[in-house]
DNA sequence: GATTATATTGGAATAAAATGGAATAAGAAA
DNA sequence: TTTCTTATTCCATTTTATTCCAATATAATC
């Protein structure tokens, strides 16, 4: 069985809440126990990926602490990781909470239409207009590689 | 005997499920037990392959989940072929249901006429009109090629 | 500090949909 | 024509989604 793919149609309840598919709840508790973080991407969705996923991806190298004595950059990025990221556990029933300050700006306010999409590592969380743009950017992006392959392919060799 | 070949016609039922023919579900059960992967082509039709050969299409590398932390088109990537894939079974009567999501991109609605086709590593499900299509583009890519080549056999060598 | 009001969370009940299986019908082969 | 295989339809069961309510916790007011 794949983890972490396909797409569904939710709604963010008059709370707040969403209800995970079967499917994503199973995967989530065998990646951890339904441990989970929240990350707001500058996309403007939202990135639920297992504890131990989102431990691999900001996992600190040597000389990053001092790096941060050092460069603006660099605080710049531990800050928007650490202000945009939350944790969180599945519940029982297979909801999950939105943190209050993540609905603006991933457009998951109460009462919203939205998309599950899983992400091989993990799912997103997106606001079903948004995610209908993104789905047409990556369409058309494949499009149009698609017709470059062919182009190629009938190119005269000199 | 040939794997995974040929061309079938199939309909979609109310239900959104149909039909493999026999030889097809032979070839599934040969490799892997049924176990099988979705995935919703650019091109507008629905490939199946055994699950093994998704993964092998999808071999993830070390450091996949870091990057995706720091670059929007790794998460590019990852939600592409997250969204658009999805793991499923044939069943004991050899049917398989599409995803939910799937069936409006692929033009595959319930009650469609749909060809099943062969494509040597798995079997790709096209909307009758499409596939028609389809066969007329690649026919005619192949005639262009043949012109070329017989241009490029006159070609003055310097 | 106590009480009331409000928000939040968890759970249960109902309704809808998807799934699996069986039965029947149609078609092909013997 | 008969038998076997395959296709189609239909129905029962299970699963899942949605809604509603109760319990708890939090905050505000007196």
């Amino acid at each position: 069985m794949l983890a972490f793919c396909g797409q569904d149609r939710i709604l963010i309840d008059a709370n707040g809440r969403f209800k995970l598919p079967p499917r994503l709840i199973e995967d989530f508790l065998s990646e951890g126990n339904g441990d989970v973080v929240f990350y707001a991407l500058p996309e403007g969705a939202l990135a639920i990926y297992p504890e131990a996923v989102y431990r691999e991806m900001r996992r600190r190298e040597a000389g990053d602490i001092r790096q941060a004595g050092m460069s603006m950059l660099k605080r710049r990025d531990l800050r928007r990781f650490g202000a945009w990221s939350a944790s969180a556990k599945i519940t029982q029933q297979g909801r999950l909470t939105l943190p209050q300050e993540f609905r603006q700006n991933t457009m998951l306010e109460p009462g919203t239409e939205a998309v599950i999409v899983g992400v091989e590592i993990g799912v997103e969380v997106w606001n079903l207009k948004r995610w209908q743009a993104e789905l047409q950017l990556i369409n058309e992006h494949e499009l149009d590689r698609g017709d470059l392959e062919l182009a190629q392919d009938l190119k005269f060799e000199e």
